[in-house]
DNA sequence: CTGAAAGCGCTAACAG
DNA sequence: CTGTTAGCGCTTTCAG
């Protein structure tokens, strides 16, 4: 049923060697063969097999990205970058979801692996070193995507997470509060350790300001109702006043459980709210999100060109570290609070200060 | 570099033949022999060459998944349920976008044609039937998602978009509104036409309830934005009391723009808001909207059932439509207007009615 | 410019 | 139980 080069040749009256130079290197072959030989192909409908053409040319042509969840906008958004990049140069991306699950993401290494794909871009959970490092001895380029790795071995494209956790805190402190809640997890992410430790130095800057920290089984809209219940119960006992989330699934999803039931927080009034990533959903939250943005579509171009340049390059040479600057984008969620409002918490705000 | 099977079979002291048993029929071979090259692989760190394997078996173990926009939640969504039910056969899964465009739908077709995967799931955008059928025809086997083919040629699952339409529109209706206003586009997409298509049933069952249509470049956030200015200029005009949106994306992003600025519309005082998917953002936005809600991880696990049903059961054998029915869950966003608000419209409502 | 032939790495008979 | 061998479909020298 199927047909190979060597049924075409046949009907063409020529040999597979140059119905396969037709399909690789038309300019080497006469115009009037390239002709004929191209009528057959689509009287038969042929189309090459890419395992053949792989088995032969050791690798595929296609590009992996393994990220932590598609259902995340900001991983679809990187996504599409890497996919628009890719296609310029002619290759194709595969899409894996390791779903922030160590085990999965190994399963789509291995995959890939035995694949040969021509190279992989990872946002990889925890540091998978060996698992990475067996991929590049096999000749597999990879690059690390929103994740600087721990040991400078591979190259990488991310934004400075610190940095955007220290700005989300920062213009909380700015706008007058002082009882932080870090909401993220697992902490095993890279990311969410970072963010954290950003918001910690701008906290420890501010004498009386306090940090707390709730973690999360992941980084979704689910397990933001949760931590809102949590949340909710903090802001109640005047143990907090702002909310600084690991990401804005999580702000969303707190957001939608803290403004709900007969006990309802208010925001930005009770409570501040800070997200990350800035996926076009935290403008159209209930109140609209502040949240720290994330280049995505950059950040996935760029990666594609890490790849290619490794390629070229070699493996040896030089990584590059390309990092990105985060950038605050205010809304309403973190909005300072009208004096009135204020006003009614202002003393027990002080008090742990002594004031 | 990269070590194959003869490499392994000699260092072991075996045959390839022999690997090749220890990797796929282990209990066929002498334990002692299994361990002992197993051991061999561990060391070389050995990986079977995919390309190889499949040369051999004439397909891979892989299936493809084309959806209309990898950014929106509901096809995520999909491909989840898609993803978890083929690991559990042992297939992995591609995800490709085609974004709505039928050139790049197109060009995945061709890549997993080229590729040989072991069937296609697609939510086809128009109707290229051809080259489907060339797939088939190759002993691919296709399945349509959230579609049902025009002529029956297909196994298809979908949910039906015009009872979903009908509920939609339905449920403005019996709520008190009469100058509907549906919001898709583009007109190729099947879903966009069955779901008008629906909606105008039911507004042609109640005398003096009309249904004006504004097409959409797509279905997204970003041409909700546009839209929601349209529909605020005729929600002030007084030609419009309620939107009906193709899907959820348009709906949030008519929100987002509608309640914005100096001449900001109120919902549902001014204007009911429906959309489609119920998405897990829909319950988020500044007015929790009111959704059509459709199985989505079902639909991706059975679309799933029917690809290796159609794999065993061979091509011609009849083929199964499955339709999901679509469920309305109704928020804040089309609550009846209270009668304040609604006596200052009511006349205007009435008049085309003569009453 | 075209043909013949040698594999890429693997699996599936078929012998032993 | 294990070894030998013949391709899967393609590309790529190397000769003509």
């Amino acid at each position: 049923m199927p047909v190979s080069v060597k049924e075409v040749a046949e009907r063409a009256g020529v040999s597979v060697g140059t119905v396969s130079n037709v399909l690789n290197r038309p300019e080497s072959v006469k115009p009037a063969t390239v002709e004929r030989v191209n009528q057959v192909i689509d009287e038969l409908g042929y189309v090459p097999n890419a395992a053949a053409r792989q088995l032969r040319a050791g690798q595929s042509t296609s590009i992996a990205l393994v990220v932590l969840d598609v259902a995340n906008p900001f991983f679809t958004d990187v996504a599409r970058g890497v996919e628009s990049r890719a296609s310029e140069s002619g290759f194709s991306v595969l899409l894996a979801n390791s779903d922030e699950s160590v085990e999965r993401e190994s399963i789509y290494l291995d995959l890939f692996e035995r694949q040969r794909v021509a190279g992989v871009l990872v946002s990889p959970i925890g540091d998978d070193l060996p698992h990475l490092l067996r991929l590049r001895s096999r000749g597999i380029p990879v690059v690390l995507v929103d994740r600087v790795s721990a040991d400078d071995r591979f190259p990488s494209v991310s934004v400075d997470d610190v940095a955007g956790g220290r700005l989300a805190a920062q213009h909380l402190l700015d706008t007058g509060r002082r009882k932080l809640l870090f909401v993220g997890g697992p902490q095993k992410i890279r990311q969410v350790e970072d963010r954290l430790r950003g918001a910690r130095k701008a906290v420890d800057q501010v004498p009386g300001a306090i940090l707390e920290v709730v973690h999360t089984a992941a980084l979704t809209l689910a397990e933001g109702r949760v931590a809102g219940e949590v949340a909710r119960a903090r802001v109640r006992a005047g143990q907090c006043d702002a909310v600084f989330a690991a990401n804005d699934l999580l702000a969303i999803g707190m957001q939608q459980s803290m403004l709900g039931g007969p006990d309802a927080i208010r925001i930005p009034a009770d409570v501040a709210l800070v997200g990350y990533d800035d996926i076009s959903f935290a403008a159209a939250a209930v109140v609209p999100v502040t949240s720290v943005r994330q280049p995505s579509g950059l950040i996935g171009a760029t990666a594609v060109d890490l790849l290619l340049a490794e390629k070229d390059l070699g493996v040896d040479d030089r990584r590059q570290h390309i990092e990105f600057q985060p950038e605050l984008v205010v809304r309403e969620s973190s909005a300072a609070r009208p004096e009135s409002t204020r006003h009614g918490t202002a003393t027990a705000q002080l008090t742990p200060d002594g004031t």
